[in-house]
RNA sequence: GCCCCGGUAGUGUAGCGGCCUAUCAUGAAGCCCUGUCGAGGCUUCGACUUGGGUUCAAAUCCCAGCCGGGGCGCCA
């Protein structure tokens, strides 16, 4: 049995000239001029021209153009130069195979001249793939969490995997989706929050997660999913959340450099990257609210800063030119008991933020079990219901902390994507669970 | 949780009480064409979200359902 492909489209050099090879892919489209067509293929790396004469072959060429558009085929012939042909050569076809006939109409073009809604492309999404441009954002989202690995291993990180099917509602907040258990009621993680502090108290010291967060909240935006990606990083012995805002922005940084590098994939979606200058801007919560104020943005100190908030202060950021930067110092009342308190009122947390949109979360946590319990009351938890979490701060657990940080979010910011669902490969959101 | 908005051929749209036997593009099917690359030309096919109501007359107005989109809150 021969190969069905020896060549990709892109692979064919002039050696190959003159020669027999083996392509392979989908059939894109097909320009039927009478006595001659051309056949657009495409394969992973690109398309190449299949191109078919009438004369040489009346049996071969009718089964050619009679084959439908998308159709995998595998065609064996002879690689011609051609200086007519879009990649400088053509394959006049000897022989080939309809591997899978591609049913009509189909759902979705792929090269149609209309373009379709994103419901309608996420209804079919393993076509919408096909498309370069929509491919080349996951390749990229590829490169970039390569990046993560190499960078966070280079910092003496571990990667590890903590539990999705957990027994309580892990932070209070947000709303978490109820599963059975057998004969028990569990829940979806919401995020690996209590799994990475309670791995502090082990040695390990530094560990990561791209973890899966799992979101019951009914919203519909473009910028949520119910079920979405993230880094999440936990580290020991820090002297403050300051050294964890360091693997943070170093850690951006090189997700972007890494992304810039991505030369085929921006060309296709028409990007440029500027890498992004360490270190970021430190600002404070109190000079956030300040700046906001002195912009006729009247906001009540202690508040969140909510989505009009938060894009004001990009715009005022971007002008004084920062694209990225860290809010930090929350009010403590803005954030999870786990947050280590700065004095009475502050904590010692912080955001990062480009341009206005909140990119990752962190903060130094408590360590001290008895400030923690004390802390979860005044959030109004019971800290019976956290015994096994709390049990780990009861024999020896370091300082530490640590950060969440969104994938699809990242991908959105870095690409200028205007939907998040654009940026998961099967996105879940308030109403679609298929496919 | 609160508040807006929308559903017309496979896809994307026009129409917003009678001119609708519903527009255009794309697509599909077929015919012509030996250098296409957004090929071209000709022919054909294909749709008003569902159920009630108003009206002489409903794609169009009203109500309800179903499906979907978005904003806010909250968050990543």
């Amino acid at each position: 049995m021969k190969d069905l492909r020896t060549h990709y489209s892109l692979d064919v050099s002039e050696k190959d000239f003159g020669k027999k090879i083996v392509v392979a892919g989908w059939v894109e489209d097909i320009r039927n001029i009478g006595g001659i067509a051309f056949i657009i293929l495409r394969d992973r790396k690109g398309t190449l021209q299949v191109t078919g004469l009438k004369k040489k072959d009346p049996k071969l060429f009718e089964k050619l153009v009679g084959v439908s558009r998308e159709s995998v085929i595998s065609v064996i012939g002879e690689c011609k130069k051609s200086d007519k042909a879009r990649n400088g050569y053509e394959v006049i076809p000897d022989e080939f195979n309809v591997l899978s006939e591609a049913e009509t109409p189909l759902p979705l073009g792929v090269v149609d001249k209309v373009e379709s809604e994103l419901d309608t492309r996420l209804d079919n999404r393993f076509i919408d793939l096909r498309k370069p441009d929509v491919q080349a954002i996951f390749k990229i989202r590829n490169e970039v969490i390569s990046a993560v690995h190499t960078f966070l291993i280079n910092k003496n990180f571990i990667e590890v995997h903590t539990p999705k099917i957990i027994a309580s509602s892990s932070e209070g907040g947000t709303d978490v989706f109820k599963i059975k258990y057998f004969e028990k009621e569990a829940f979806l993680a919401q995020s690996p929050q209590l799994y990475k502090q309670i791995l502090m108290a082990t040695g390990l010291d530094r560990v990561y997660e791209i973890a899966w967060y799992f979101r019951a909240e009914e919203h519909n935006t473009r910028r949520h999913l119910n079920e979405s990606t993230a880094v999440d990083i936990e580290m020991a012995f820090i002297k403050s959340e300051e050294d964890i805002m360091k693997i943070l922005e170093g850690l951006v940084y090189t997700m972007w450099k890494k992304a810039s590098e991505c030369v085929d994939e921006l060309n296709i979606l028409n990007k440029k990257l500027t890498i992004p200058k360490l270190p970021f801007k430190r600002i404070s919560y109190d000079d956030a609210v300040k700046k906001l104020n002195a912009n006729d943005c009247k906001i009540e100190w202690g508040a969140d800063l909510g989505t009009e908030e938060e894009k004001i202060l990009g715009d005022i950021m971007k002008k004084e030119g920062d694209e990225f930067y860290f809010i930090t110092n929350y009010p403590l009342i803005a954030k999870p008991f786990y947050t280590m308190p700065e004095g009475d009122k502050l904590s010692r947390s912080f955001d990062l933020e480009c341009k206005g949109v909140e990119l990752a979360s962190g903060s130094q946590r408590i360590h001290n079990v008895n400030l923690l319990k004390k802390r979860m009351e005044e959030c109004g938890l019971n800290p019976k219901d956290f015994d096994a979490y709390l049990k780990a701060f009861r024999y020896g657990m370091p300082p530490h902390g640590g950060f969440g940080f969104g994938i699809e979010r990242f991908v959105m910011e870095l690409l200028d994507i205007y939907n998040i669902r654009e940026c998961i490969l099967f996105p879940r959101d308030r109403t679609r669970l298929t496919p």
